[in-house]
DNA sequence: CATGAATGAGTTTTCATTCAT
DNA sequence: GATGAATGAAAACTCATTCAT
């Protein structure tokens, strides 16, 4: 039982490590040591832990994915955890989305790399249509509150996903200071909300 | 002369080689001898029309940006070359993007290549903001043939670039048969064409 | 502590490797994995202890002249450590300099190398000039003993050693057996003490 | 013999070539290429002259010996063409080998680079021990007007020309305009001819 | 003769992975 | 469990040389 947690902990270091790295290189340029060194252990280690360095990468997709599953069911937690069909909840729950999600630029950085890594690599891209499918589904529910017709909704959904994660790519592709991804992502979130109202 | 053409044709039989290569595999993934073996040619030779292997990807990355640059030039070309302000004009416009770029498998594929490749190399991302913002600007003026706020056509078109982007992303990444890409496109454009109409 | 002794022994035996390579070809045509041969270890491991094929090459520099200089030390320790302005004492250290230093072989052989890669590298021209630097010093301090105008006790000694080094390139150069190098450094080293004393 | 003439330009151009690369650069650093560009011409028509890039260097060796040696001819012949027993003939015949042969910088700067090529290459070395062998000659010629004792001869013309190798090579290899080569030598000419006067 | 395209052997370097201690 | 030494496959790139036109 120990064991383990110290096992669970280890791993945690690992994969937050390889986070790290993530923000300032690609998956590819990220080599186990650097992985090691930012995590502060020897890299003999990793492979102690991990079978390989994919496994390492799959783990962190978890972790990732999960880390902000939570932070949503915690936003929700403190908000009843019932999706409402108040506007004000509706407005809410986009700006949460918009300002922890969307514009979180280091978060955005690191799914291009997995969207890419994805792009050719089943298990990354499972995870992918995992957390994707939850995501659509969460939203399927906010706007499932204001309209009835199932065939829109799920339209809707993917649309405002799919929409949401070109905004992420954009806010990190574009220039800085010139896209104004924030004022856009606003924009359409108003007149969504107008729509469905 | 003549040799300016055999320069040329081998430079775009290398780029296009390229392209075949990206298909399957991540451009790390792919070697210069990967690309040779799919060019038909020795090695060496891609170090003779090509300085580096991000030359080579440099290049490619116009090419085929030019490549669709091109192809809407021509679609434009067949249809009197002038943005129009009719509805069918509109509906066939977005067809056309719909069809022959976002839902293209291929193109995504790439792109979600060069995303990547771009969130970590200035260059890329500069040939990345440069096209995009081409795109941003086209959809502007098809868009303003029908909306006079020139702050609400520049948010319409960079939300609905960044949309097409999204999905495009989507197409690739979720399971095919699955997401209905086709249809949500379809669906929002019909929206927004009302919308604006 | 045990670690950091192999580390210096691994990069002693690296680095002993290489200049058995020099003496049989040029630092160019000594590859990686020639010295990992005749260093007899994997050539990967090159590269885990020295950075570059270059570090090697600046670490073999100061092994050989340290390993000089301990030599001149040495050889100096076992005559009370003092330069003696006795007669006999600059015979013999004369001696010792032509027949340990101008006269080794593969020494010279290996200087004639570092000459040629210092006339178009600075880190390696440093080297070179700092152990020259100190070898004029001690011919200095030897001649001094003798001479007490300081003017002449430092042409001389620079003269003297840029003549045993060029001794040691004709010894290496002309053909042997017929140049009779100790011959003539033994004649001149007559000379100068017989002008001096 | 047109045609014998245009080959020998143009070889003497592509030799030519050669020695300005190797003012900047190591014969092995210098490409077929490089020598190409510096001689203005298409890099295959140096295979067309020369069987090898050695080639190349051999035929260049020869150049710049006896680019030296007419020198020296030339310098003799303005002077009667005999070598005098007067003190100032003296003078002025070390003068002419220091400014133009020991201190001339480029010259130097190659000949280190022949040493090092020729310490591994027969061929090359070869043509060394030749024109070192005519050089020594030549010392004998001028200290034989003066010394009678042939062993004494020959062994002062060794050691000079040895002397003056290695004052060319300091001047290369020691801090510019610290090691005072140009003071060094004219002292010990000074001081020789002094000597045997 | 001249050109430049093509070849392919060879170089240094990187790095995930293994493994003895 | 931890360490770091060792392995070896694979990468990008260079370049003398060849050769068809």
């Amino acid at each position: 039982m120990a064991r383990k947690r110290v096992d669970t902990e280890r791993r945690v270091q690992i994969v937050e490590a390889l986070h790290k790295c993530l923000i300032v290189k690609s998956f590819n340029e990220t080599s186990i040591k650097d992985i090691a060194a930012e995590a502060g252990v020897n890299h003999g280690v990793l492979h102690y832990y991990f079978s390989s360095k994919e496994e390492i990468l799959l783990t962190y997709i978890d972790y990732i994915i999960d880390l902000y599953k939570e932070q949503y069911a915690q936003w929700l937690a403190e908000r009843d955890g019932r999706i409402s069909a108040d506007r004000q909840f509706i407005i809410d729950i986009f700006t949460f989305m918009r300002e922890r999600i969307t514009l979180n630029k280091n978060l955005s950085k690191v799914f291009i790399e997995i969207w890419e890594i994805g792009s050719y690599n089943k298990k990354v891209r499972a995870k992918l249509q995992k957390a994707y499918g939850e995501w659509i589904q969460n939203v399927s529910e906010i706007i499932g509150k204001k309209i009835s017709n199932k065939k829109t909704i799920d339209i809707m959904s993917r649309a405002l996903v799919a929409y949401f994660e070109g905004m992420a790519l954009f806010s990190i592709i574009m220039p800085p200071g010139d896209f104004h991804a924030s004022e856009i992502l606003a924009w359409v979130e108003d007149y969504v909300i107008k729509s469905i109202d």
